[in-house]
DNA sequence: AATTACTACGGAGTATACTCTACAAAATGG
DNA sequence: CCATTTTGTAGAGTATACTCCGTAGTAATT
């Protein structure tokens, strides 16, 4: 339900979907390894001038992360 | 071209076309009216969190806002 | 002209986004 | 097993998101 946790669970998803490491990400995006570790883990969550440089690296539309985010914060209610 | 500004523009459009004031949109989505004028001014850009209080108060999905953003900015290159 | 919205803008404060360093804990593969 | 890669995590620092108070300027209405 928490917009961070459904942000982390879907970053995480992309991340490995792409077959990229935390670090290898980092470095896409210029942002910190532990940074990355820190939104895969709910602890932050990003402006949306880190989600674009976050979609651009995993090569997806940032509206679309948004959409999924979207997605995941309504199913959060089933469980 | 700066997601800022882009995102400015967006939703000062989107609040007027709402017939909002600042201080309407800031109750409704919990935020302080001074900072909307920032936002609106393009001093700052929200977290994906402020984007959704904002997306819920004016009646459409975070997703499609970032959707504008993008259209926003692949025109700043034009003019 | 005066009143009434509405917005720009300042400063000062708190919370949190984000970086960097370093080390430990897992996980993966040979 | 062992070695390597990957990730969690802590602590300390800087930048910025966000709040709250006030004041002035602008626009619209009467």
């Amino acid at each position: 339900m928490a917009i961070e946790l459904s942000f982390a669970k879907i970053l995480k998803t992309l991340r490995i979907n792409n077959k990229l490491s935390q670090e290898e990400l980092a470095f896409r995006s210029n942002l910190d390894r532990t940074y990355i570790s820190m939104l895969e883990r709910g602890i932050h969550q990003p402006t949306i001038s880190t989600l674009f440089a976050l979609s651009k690296a995993l090569n997806i539309k940032a509206s679309v992360i948004i959409q999924l985010v979207e997605l995941e914060c309504e199913n959060k209610n089933e469980s």
